[in-house]
DNA sequence: TGCTATATAAGAGCGTTTCTTATATACTTC
DNA sequence: GAAGTATATAAGAAACGCTCTTATATAGCA
């Protein structure tokens, strides 16, 4: 695969961004330094290092897909109302057995856990709005 | 809720369907009984559903979301090659203990796990292609 | 039966992703 | 270092899913 200043750009971007971005978010975040590569580029050039084992695509409920630098054995927790997608680690999440009856049938590559909820800054924002005088 | 002939044939088509279906999938199935509802009564009602707690909306990998009508507490396991969603039960899962600081900082209101892989079909349309003489 | 709040159809609009094609360029070969 | 070639990119079009707008229809109530 060819280095290319737009592949380094990208990828430095999605480390730099930290989050959960969409192909989207990548595109407006490189605009800064290089606001001549499409978004077409962008697009393809995640979903190669993709491929690549470079990224991995979150698990979301419909819309843009997200991505996700963090290559570590980890899950995630998705807010409700913000939408945000928070990182966590649990031993217990990646020791958990997996029923034999799956094992017959489908060859298990991969395994996350999605906690749904509320996160703590929504708690916060509804505490503050929700209970005055 | 208002009961029209519209909202019982989407409810009777999700259920029907069986699997995991878009929208659109679920338009396309209602239109051999009613030809002329439209996507976005469809896709607006099943999110009524989903907010009156007949229907989930089930994790996915980007793309349009999916509906499902099994309200009971189960899981997934995603096929990365035809990208088919099968059910599953695990009470270890269900019973998965919650790491402390995840409690701490979020509430958690639904669990579930993803399993990632190769499903029966796929692993046997591979080695019926694959290993031949 | 008639009324009214609610639901629907149709099409427009929007954002994301993919496709098409001409142009540009990273890497190879000499 | 120069030339050649396979690969990558830009730009715009197109496809797709979802949402919004507005005029019309209708379910359920009085
Ligand atoms: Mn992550
Ligand atoms: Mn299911
Ligand atoms: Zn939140
Ligand atoms: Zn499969």
């Amino acid at each position: 695969m060819r280095i290319t200043p737009q592949r380094s750009a990208i990828y430095k971007a999605v480390l730099e961004h930290g989050d959960h971005p969409t192909a989207s978010e990548i595109h407006k975040w490189i605009a800064r330094d290089m606001p001549h590569v499409s978004i077409d580029t962008v697009n393809r050039t995640l979903h190669s290092f993709h491929d690549m084992g470079l990224l991995n695509i979150v698990e979301g409920e419909g819309g843009p897909r997200r991505f996700d630098p963090n290559t570590r054995s980890h899950h995630h927790l998705h807010c409700d109302r913000c939408g945000k997608i928070i990182d966590f680690y649990s031993d217990a999440a990646d020791n958990m057995p997996i029923p034999p009856e799956v094992q017959n049938d489908f060859i298990v590559e991969r395994k996350r856990i999605v906690l749904s909820g509320i996160c703590r800054e929504c708690m916060n924002a509804n505490d503050a709005s929700g209970s005055g005088t």
